[in-house]
DNA sequence: CTCGGCTTAACGAACGTTAAATAAGGTAAG
DNA sequence: CTTACCTTATTTAACGTTCGTTAAGCCGAG
């Protein structure tokens, strides 16, 4: 009886947290309404209540949806060997990859970081961002034991991130050429300037 | 009769936007209602109708309320003499107090960069951005003539804003001791990297 | 008396959410 | 094989609340 629990004939609620996921990276949790979602995903908001007990456990269900294999990802991006720099140049250019390639991602990490309560956080931290964190740390370690390893941990994947960051903005600043957004060019611009600041 | 012309007897309006700017900031555009400004502010929702014309409008007023000043503090950051990694220094120390003594600003700009429209992004990068930004491509083009200088420029000021940024989850994430949050620890980190960087 | 600044009251729309009804498919009994 | 039944997925309709906004009136200063 109880053979197939959960599942509908199709995967309802993973489809539907699929819709979700670009309607709340783009306009946030309270810029978005159930029957948004309902719209987006074909049904009527109420048949969302089936699958979730309320808008707030379909959000967070869309930010870990959003979020999961996403670690695995960045995991992949530091595995294999070399030195340290050729490490990190690899990092940099995969993680770039992966961030230019699924742009909801990182807008759902901005927000996250920006409305994120306390134990939602903690809740990411733990479960999705401490792996990668400890062996991004684990890099900076070998690339500058004079440099604190936390700090620069954070602004190898924060001066990826920025870019993409403030593209919006710098499209109407002067000087801007499209290479600017290019991946490859993130990526290389972002390790030259890191290589050069652990190179003794 | 028009010598006082828009003014209250108190600035009633700069009163509602320093109101609003901390709930805009928190909350976003759509995590704030009228009524809340006006339980911030002190008087009645409708009240605020006569002072702006619509919530959208005040929105706007409030976040050039809290731009404008604060690229005539970035300006000052980049004044004065010496060569030009001094310069950067004292950049980045005092932009880094900037940003540390006033979150509203940093969390409206990440904001704005997720949620902002053309026409506002273009508005804020003609009217508030555009030359500090100049400012600081400049001193990136003397620092390192083989780097790109806007992307160079880029990155000065998102290794200091990414400490500031991920600091709600990497409260929750091993290794961090709370110096890596003092303004004067960002400053220097981001500091020395960058040195390190564009010397030759 | 006038007029700007404010109030209370209310509007229609949209919000999150719930209730009741319907359709469809699987299962067990006849 | 059919019938009755139960469960699941979904619908329409509606609930009470809150939203942005407007209208009408009060009140104190010039």
């Amino acid at each position: 009886m109880d053979v197939n629990p959960a599942a509908t004939r199709v995967d309802t609620r993973g489809f539907i947290l699929q819709q979700a996921i670009p309607l709340f990276a783009e306009a946030g949790y309270s810029g978005v309404s159930m029957r948004d979602i309902s719209r987006a995903v074909g049904m009527s908001a109420a048949a969302l209540y089936h699958h979730f007990p309320d808008k707030q456990a379909l959000y967070l269900a869309a930010v870990n949806h959003a979020f999961v294999d996403k670690a695995e990802g960045i995991r992949q991006a530091l595995a294999g060997g070399g030195t340290a720099v050729a490490r990190l140049e690899r990092f940099v250019e995969r993680f770039t990859e992966l961030m230019a390639k699924d742009p909801d991602f990182r807008k759902l990490l901005h927000r996250e970081l920006l409305d994120g309560d306390v134990t939602r956080l903690k809740l990411l931290a733990d479960q999705v961002f401490l792996e990668p964190y400890k062996a991004v740390v684990a890099l900076a370690k070998e690339l500058a034991v004079d440099l604190d390893p936390y700090m620069l941990a954070n602004s190898v994947v924060g001066l990826v991130l920025f870019c993409f960051e403030t593209e919006p903005l710098r499209r109407h600043l002067p000087g801007r050429i499209p290479s600017h957004d290019r991946p490859a060019t993130i990526a290389r611009h972002a390790s030259t300037l890191l290589v050069r600041a652990v190179a003794r």
